[in-house]
DNA sequence: TCTGATCGCGCG
DNA sequence: AAAGCGCGCGATCAGA
């Protein structure tokens, strides 16, 4: 059932242990210790009998198994679950979470970090590795506790899927970094030249932004400015006669004066030369691939986070360099709305269902209530989710709610009770942390002017519920996406000869698949087929979809 | 000279 | 000063 890989009970000798556990955590068999270097080859061995995985981290052992060629199905990550069980209003009357919402160093897990650290060297030269951290009986009882937890909770089910889903994302993110994202270094820097002109020496500003900079001296007058300071930029300005509060893109755009042109083209040439130019080349890419670090439960909401190059927000500009192999082409798949459909699905909104039959969601909602401009549509649906006050999306509110007062009460419910100081729960059982210390200090006060703080503060924590149910389940969603995808992926692989279709990418709600050119029909259904499965384990049989969109590319900017 | 905070902007 | 949600990162700024 389970097998348990930690470090040894006796004398830490750099061996490993490996205790079978059965369905309730209990030792379900003789322990074995193996060494390192013996591991992948055990490991290999025992997955023939399909076991779960159990461990502290994933990042302790997993790249380590992957350098050596072993993959397993299925984990438990004990620190992943923890995290989500210690926090659910669906365990929260368990002992498990009193016990480690007030103790929470009573069973330490080790927070060091992860054995394997640097991503970039360690992924393609990791090594066995000797395990620290607790023992093996500190974490099988650590997993007893969380399968007691489970059984406990009041929706056992969602629970369960969530923790399986997580681990399962867990794999999936070592697996992404061990793989990479397919990258170009030709491509992306013809990208740059064409940009930015020839990689300059040293620190030196590239050419066409030294141009650029040149030009907005003059048109402000300024001779040394340097247009990187935002307050040298904020005096020049002004000395001009430009009126602008901040130096943002968004403020700018809308004043009249020839230095803003030059201006905004220096800026735009700047973030890429910053954020993406040589340097982040030579940090981040090696080998033609890209290979971020992913944070799986690295935003509160589920969400993955990611470190490492700025992986999950690789601007459109240099999409072009993410380029498949010869040979295959990348499948890049986005779930149209998602957040609209989770909304949907949550508030049973079956008016909202009905606009959402046809794959553009907007243009039916702009079809039932705003005179078919889907424009509005969709401003005033993400401003619902967003808890937009002002603009045109809160001037569309009162229409959106006439139309669909399930979908739109159930946004305002979230809200106001993440006012209150309420938990918040996504579909499957990942809950909001409790509010912030700056809420729980002002709601009390009797003080006028207290008491506007104290608005805010319930204000703030209100928008962020809100959006933490729509956001949270679209996350749940996602995660079940990519983890039915992902078991779709390795039977295709069992079934067929020859190079696997790998996932090597994924962003909230859109995954990329680098897929052999023959496999490329077989694969983006799979991709369709996973979308549906996630959608019944989350909602069952809803009369609402989540298509997505699938594009078969060369290259990442012909996608969308 | 170093460190942490802030600004600004990229993504969903 | 507040800001429609969630992030990561590089450059600058402020303070020790």
């Amino acid at each position: 059932m389970y097998v348990l890989l930690s470090a040894p009970d006796e004398a830490p000798t750099g061996a490993l242990a490996l205790t079978p556990l059965d369905a309730q955590g209990n030792p379900a068999g003789p322990a074995r210790t193996v060494t390192p270097a013996n591991l992948a080859a055990v490991v290999r061995e025992l997955e023939t009998k399909n076991p779960r995985w159990v461990w502290q981290r994933t990042g302790d052992f997993y790249p380590a198994l992957l350098s050596a060629g072993v993959s397993v199905e299925r984990c438990h990550d004990l620190t992943l679950c923890r995290n989500i069980l210690a926090n659910s209003s669906f365990t929260a009357h368990t002992d498990y979470a009193k016990n480690t919402q007030a103790e929470p160093m009573e069973e330490p897990l080790d927070e060091r970090p992860s054995l394997m650290s640097n991503p970039l060297q360690d992924s393609l030269f990791a090594e066995p590795v000797a395990a620290k951290g607790p023992p093996a009986s500190a974490l099988a009882s650590q997993l007893r506790a969380q399968l007691a937890a489970l059984r406990q909770a009041t929706e056992p089910g969602r629970l369960a899927l969530l923790l399986a889903a997580e681990s399962a994302g867990s794999l999936i993110a070592v697996e992404m970094q061990h793989a990479g994202l397919p990258w170009r270094t030709d491509l992306h820097e013809a990208i740059l030249q064409e940009h930015l002109g020839p990689r300059p020496q040293g620190l030196n500003r590239p050419e066409k932004m030294e141009a650029l900079a040149a030009e907005l001296r003059l048109a402000l007058n300024a001779p040394s400015l340097n247009p990187d300071s935002p307050q040298e930029l904020m005096r020049a300005l002004h000395r001009a006669g430009i009126e602008a509060k901040t130096t943002r893109q968004w403020e700018l755009v809308n004043i009249k004066h020839p230095a803003i042109e030059p201006l905004l083209a220096y800026k735009k040439l700047s973030r890429l030369h910053s954020a993406n130019g040589w340097s982040w080349l030579d940090t981040w890419v090696a080998d033609g691939r890209f290979r971020p670090e992913y944070v799986v439960g690295g935003v509160v909401s589920g969400r993955w986070a990611s470190r490492g190059g700025g992986a999950l927000q690789i601007p459109k500009q240099i999409r072009g360099a993410a380029h498949a192999d010869d040979g295959f082409k990348l499948i890049v798949a986005d779930a149209a709305q998602l957040e609209p459909r989770v909304l949907i699905a949550l508030a049973q909104d079956t008016k909202m269902a009905e606009a959402a039959r046809d794959k553009d969601l907007y243009a039916g909602i702009a079809a039932q209530g705003f005179g078919g401009e889907r424009a509005k549509a969709k401003v005033a649906l993400l401003g619902a989710i967003y808890g937009s006050t002002t603009g045109e999306s809160g001037r569309l509110m009162p229409q959106l709610t006439r139309t669909y007062p399930h979908a739109v009460g159930f946004v305002e419910d979230a809200a106001r009770a993440g006012e209150r100081g309420d938990t918040l729960t996504t579909r499957l059982g990942r809950s909001t942390p409790p509010p912030s210390d700056g809420y729980l200090r002002t709601q009390q006060t009797t003080n006028e002017a207290e008491q506007r703080r104290a608005d805010s503060f319930a204000r703030s924590r209100g928008r962020f519920t809100r959006n933490f149910v729509v956001q949270g389940s679209a996350a749940d969603w996602a995660a079940c996406w990519l983890a039915e995808l992902r078991r779709r992926l390795r039977a295709l692989a069992e079934e067929v000869r020859g190079p696997r279709a790998e996932l090597v990418f994924f962003l909230h709600d859109e995954v990329m698949v680098h897929c052999p050119e023959p496999l490329v029909e077989q694969v983006s259904a799979l991709v369709e087929d996973a979308a549906a499965a996630a959608g019944e384990l989350l909602f069952g049989k809803v009369p609402v979809a989540f298509p997505v969109t699938t594009a078969v590319v060369d290259s990442y900017d012909k996608a969308k």
